[in-house]
DNA sequence: AATTTCGAAA
DNA sequence: ATAGGTTCGAAATT
């Protein structure tokens, strides 16, 4: 106990952080190994000791005594028992199995004969395994390591991963003394940070993991880093072509590396080099093999094509990657698992600004690339200067009374886009573009309907682009919006993950996917890059009052909440928008 | 042989 | 739980 100390533990495994208090950053720093951010409002942040922490801490060599010790230097009061008993007992179970190498191949092993017993009974678990020795040991199928490690930490049993890797093929590179603008290349505390930590961890400690940074924080720049400290082939994953793309730019501008080394593996080019950019969607296919009908009927039967192969094959005979890197490892699809747990000889880095999935299945992206390395909240990078200042508000707007018998009278199912698409919102963005009119302002309007952006992009004459808008209108239009010679601009959810969309300094959310904390947050980064001036960003979002949108609304900001951002509520029923009574 | 269009998948 | 966007390979064009 420590009454100057900046921390609160309660019973509930939740840990109060007084940002204000002295010792706010040694109390960080001191528990950030085994806790998860969950809130960091401005002056209180609460962070969670959870199943998934504590493993992460045990990864790391941390013990349950060394986090006790931790809680108590910085509590300012007792730490309660519940706590204590907690630590102890699952950091306990961290280090019970093993996954080992050995002369005779991958081994699993037990401290723990009982609990052994337990778990290799587990039907996912037993298969995995091939012969067992003695009570408290047994050999795994190499091909399964990644599905067996999945099974058992979703059993609440993490096993620690310490078979090691296969060595990569060397790859000479550094970065360049400057850019090929000429600009100077310097690493940021934190990039160099979170690179060393994660290349720091080597292959007996685990080796792989996730670093969790803001949108325009410079994450390509830590794979970079990271690609320089391990030196060796690297195959990096994107969620699409223009990513893939934006690495290979970023790669050759800022390293040693040349154009025949850097190579695009997509639906669109298939080339290999000792640095490969591929899309995940390439690594889900499989090639349709001819059967035979009969085959074909059993083939149905199994309802499993896990004995097809990989139709990408040369992507790994012609190369031994000693890393790979997976971007947005949040949006890693389901079919990319499979692929993953069959690649746990190679080490992986994933690198993602929000990581939550809307479907909860961060377990799985744990166990399979690794436990969460560094991370670091987006109101520090804001307070550095590294991302803009952003206001967020809610407007509210009220349904005039034609509407308000619409959406009473309608099915349940069609009322959120009854909501949605309130033409009194369009009202609310004529008034917030006559607002913001200085010349350097450029606003996005970004909603979900095409239809109701159509109306909208109509009405008020401003430019569109929806997923049918060829490539070439996009570039057209993007490039007037950059300079200035278009100041507003609309866009469908294409917007959501086109990291050639210029930055904005306003956004005008008119409406968003159900409840999506992942696509409010992305829709955000849109405003965040420094101003010149240092003035602020604005992040509208527009919200029907007294209806199901104005719930989902709340669920989406719920991460930016936890990031710190307060939302201001404001209010329009026709006349001027004005802020709610507090 | 190169480009465009289309439907399925997830 | 929607509607919408993307990717990919194959088919259809040029």
């Amino acid at each position: 106990m420590n009454p100057e100390g900046a921390i609160i533990v309660q019973s509930n495994l939740e840990i109060l952080v007084e940002v204000h208090n002295p010792h706010y950053i040694e109390a960080r720093d001191a528990i950030a190994p085994f806790t998860e951010l969950v809130k960091s409002p401005e002056h209180l942040h609460t962070y969670r000791i959870s199943h998934l922490s504590l493993w992460n801490a045990a990864s790391t060599g941390l013990t349950a005594e060394d986090v006790l010790a931790r809680l108590e230097s910085q509590s300012k009061y007792p730490i309660p028992e519940t706590v204590v008993t907690e630590v102890q007992d699952y950091m306990g179970r961290y280090g019970m199995l093993k996954l080992v190498k050995n002369d005779k191949g991958l081994c699993l092993e037990s401290t723990d004969v009982a609990l052994f017993k337990e778990i290799t009974k587990l039907p996912n678990v037993a298969d995995c395994l091939i012969e067992f020795e003695g009570e408290d040991k047994a050999y795994v199928d190499p091909n399964k390591r990644g599905i067996l490690k999945m099974s058992l930490t979703l059993n609440g049993f993490p096993v620690e991963d310490i078979a090691g890797y296969v060595a990569g093929d060397p790859l000479e590179v550094d970065f360049r003394k400057e850019t090929l603008a000429g600009k100077k290349l310097t690493l940021r505390s934190y990039q160099k940070e979170a690179s060393e930590i994660f290349y720091a961890s080597g292959s007996e400690k685990g080796g792989s993991g996730v670093i969790v940074l803001p949108c325009g924080s410079g994450k390509t720049v830590i794979g970079m880093a990271t690609m320089v400290l391990m030196k060796t082939r690297t195959l990096i994953l994107t969620p699409n072509i223009s990513a893939a793309r934006q690495w290979i730019r970023e790669i050759l501008d800022k390293t040693t590396l040349t154009a025949d080394q850097v190579k695009e593996y997509s639906g669109d080019v298939k080339e290999i080099g000792p640095v490969t950019v591929a899309t995940y969607q390439i690594l889900t296919q499989r090639k349709r093999l001819k059967k035979t009908d009969e085959e074909m009927e059993e083939a149905e039967e199994n309802k499993s094509d896990i004995n097809k192969p990989l139709v990408n094959f040369p992507l790994f005979s012609e190369h031994k990657w000693g890393l790979m890197i997976y971007d947005e490892v949040h949006l890693l699809p389901a079919p990319v698992f499979r692929f993953s747990a069959e690649m746990q000889a190679t080490r992986r880095l994933g690198l993602t600004a929000t990581l939550v999935r809307e479907d909860g299945k961060e377990t799985e992206v744990f166990s399979l690339i690794g436990p969460k390395k560094f991370d670091l909240p987006w109101k520090v990078l804001e307070s550095q200067g590294w991302i803009a200042t952003a206001d967020c508000s809610e407007i509210r707007v009220t349904m005039n009374p034609e509407l308000k018998m619409k959406y009473a009278l309608a099915q349940n199912r069609d009322k959120i886009n009854i909501a949605s698409t309130n033409e009194q919102k369009d009202d609310v963005v004529e008034k917030l573009i006559a607002q913001y009119n200085e010349p350097e302002d450029r606003i996005l309007i970004i909603g979900q309907y095409i239809e109701q952006l159509t109306k909208l992009s109509e009405k008020l004459n401003i430019p569109l682009i929806t997923g049918k808008t060829p490539n070439k209108e996009r570039d057209k239009l993007y490039l007037a919006f950059r300079r200035g010679e278009l100041r507003n601009l609309m866009v469908s959810k294409v917007g959501n993950f086109a990291i050639d969309l210029p930055d904005a300094s306003i956004l005008i959310q008119i409406s968003g996917t159900f409840g999506s904390r992942q696509e409010e947050a992305q829709r955000l980064g849109r405003v965040l890059r420094p101003k010149e001036d240092g003035r602020p960003a604005h992040f509208f979002s527009l919200v029907t009052k007294d209806s199901k949108e104005q719930e989902f609304a709340m669920n989406r900001q719920l991460f930016l909440t936890e990031q710190g951002y307060a939302y201001k509520i404001m209010h329009y029923s026709g006349e001027d928008i004005v802020a709610a009574r507090v």
